[in-house]
Order: C-alpha cells, then sequence, then structure tokens
DNA sequence: ACTATCCTAATTATTTTGGTCAACAATGGA
DNA sequence: TCCATTGTTGACCAAAATAATTAGGATAGT
C-alpha cells in the first residue's frame, strides 16, 4: 500500500504551483527547483494532468502551468487517480473478469470496502485545503523563531 | 496504492487456512493448490508469519501449519504490517529524519491522516471476521442453484 | 524412509527514476 | 518581417531498485 512517486511528486508540484501568484503561468523549471525534483521527471508527471485538462500549459517564452480550473474544484482523489491511473488497491475491483474468483472472493470485497474509505477521504479534500493547510504550517513555522 | 501480491496472496492464504477443520495442521503444499499459488513463493509469503508468531508450523511428516492465535485476535492491520512491512503510503512518516521536508510539509500531514484511516479499518477486521463473510459469501452462492 | 517445512540463492518482471534529443510555440528585438 | 531565445512537448531510452517467482538442497519430525 505505498503510495507511488508519480502521486508524492505530483501532489506536491500541484501544491506549490497552486501557491504561486495567480494569473501568470508558472515555470515547471521553478517548481522542480523549489520541489526538489528533476525537470524531466517532472514533465512526465504534469503529461496526464494536461491531459485530464486539471492544468493547462503556456509554450514558449514567458511559458509555463497554470490551473484549469479554480483550486477548489480539484481533489486528491481525482490528482491521485490521473497520476497512478486508478485508485483501487487490487486491479481485481476494476476488472473482476480478470480473475476467476472475484465472485466468491471474501477478500476482494475487503478491498473493495477499503478502496471506499481511501476514496471518500481524498475526494473531501481539495487544493484549495491543501494550500491553506500549508499556509498554516508556515505560519505556525515562523513563530517558532520567536520562541 | 496498490496492494502488493505478497499482501494478497498472504491474505488468501491465512483465510484458507483459518477455514480447514482446526486442532490439525494444514499443508503448504494444499493451501497453495486450492489459491492457484506456487508452493515456493507461498512459504516466501508465510516465513515472516511465522517469525512474527502469527502461526506455527509443525514440521516433518503430517505435518503443516496452523494459527498460533484464535483467528479474531488477529487483524488484517496486523497482517499486512507484516507482509509489507508497513502500513504507511509514504515512508516519511515512519522516518521523518529521511526528509528535510517532513516537518513543513501539508502532503505529509494528509497522507499521515490517510494512513490513520486505513489502520482503523484494517485493525476493526479480523480474520474470524473474514471467514464469516467467505461462508456467507459461500451459502449465497449455493442458493443461486436453486433459482 | 518418507514427508513436509526451512533456507539460500538465482532468475525474471516490473516500477521507479531519471537522461537525451528533436520538434514545436511564443515572444522580443533587430 | 525575421530570427534568436526561451520554454514546453513528446518519443525513445536506460540504469537502478524493488517485487515476483522459481529452484534445490538441508533439516526435522513421524
Amino acid at each position: 500500500m505505498k503510495l507511488s512517486t508519480r502521486a508524492r511528486y505530483g501532489t506536491r508540484a500541484l501544491l506549490d504551483l497552486v501557491r504561486q501568484p495567480p494569473n501568470e503561468p508558472v515555470q515547471l523549471k521553478e517548481i522542480a527547483r523549489r520541489q526538489g525534483v528533476s525537470l524531466h521527471y517532472l514533465e512526465h508527471l504534469i503529461t496526464p494532468l494536461i491531459t485530464a485538462g486539471i492544468i493547462r500549459s503556456i509554450r514558449g517564452a514567458r511559458g509555463g502551468v497554470k490551473l484549469a480550473r479554480p483550486a477548489e474544484q480539484i481533489s486528491l482523489a481525482e490528482i491521485i487517480r490521473l497520476l497512478e491511473g486508478s485508485l483501487t488497491p487490487v486491479e481485481c475491483i476494476d476488472k473482476p473478469d480478470n480473475c476467476p474468483r472475484a465472485a466468491a472472493c471474501a477478500t476482494r470485497d475487503v478491498w473493495s470496502e477499503m478502496q471506499q474509505i481511501i476514496q471518500n477521504f481524498l475526494e473531501g479534500i481539495t487544493l484549495r485545503d491543501m494550500a491553506e493547510r500549508q499556509k498554516n504550517k508556515d505560519a505556525a513555522g515562523q513563530t517558532m523563531y520567536y520562541v
């Protein structure tokens, strides 16, 4: 039950993006630098998000990427689904035909419930929420210096 | 967020084991046959469970494995933790020192909450519960033939 | 002697984590 | 207008790590 680096880096990249000044494109190079991931890898991660229409890319000089929708309309569930292909912990949930035991398998039912729980959780968290959390954390971190 | 085959096969093996007549050892060979897994692979999966004391093995002729504790005292959380090493979706939760951003990272907080949710769910399901579910499913499957 | 687990190693497959390069698009300046 | 610069896109490739699987002999109990 590990989250792939795709999902982790991708989420961080989006969180970084949403925290930049709005209405102007943010360069992947800058996101990569701030988040400490390779630019090339980040490009790989970003591609499905562009295809899915979560972010838009502006090519050429002064280019970059920006959110295509308001941050409060982008859930973590959607992000991870795009980055990892799906949210299911076992593929027999999406594709029952692959396993002859699917219909009679009690473990499958349990994994299915688990997915539902995870999904509900991730569905309820938007990019905006994440940005808010980060802002609060930053503020809390600041005060540490005055102690 | 995929479950490894270790976790999947291992869980199925334990569920198979708990459904056999109690008080006599069940041979791995039989579990492997019923569950469609290679005996060698199953031995690998089983080893950490023996080490952890969830199941006990009896060597020699008429040997096999049996549960070392009552099935209602073995949770899915424990099983998966043993089979996969941990329950955490990201390693920075268990080892914050590995990542310099750990303290200030909002995504980490979210993954941590997610782990808590998953853990609560898996903690609440025991092998006994699983066996019960399977029994009900089997019964339901049977009735189909009479329709 | 037989049977079944145990142990160690080797092999194969898959995923992760990138790198290289050429093409394409927009901008700004000459 | 034309061209150099900046920057993204996409295809292809590859090393490294991890996971999955297979194999064979050692060991222990009946």
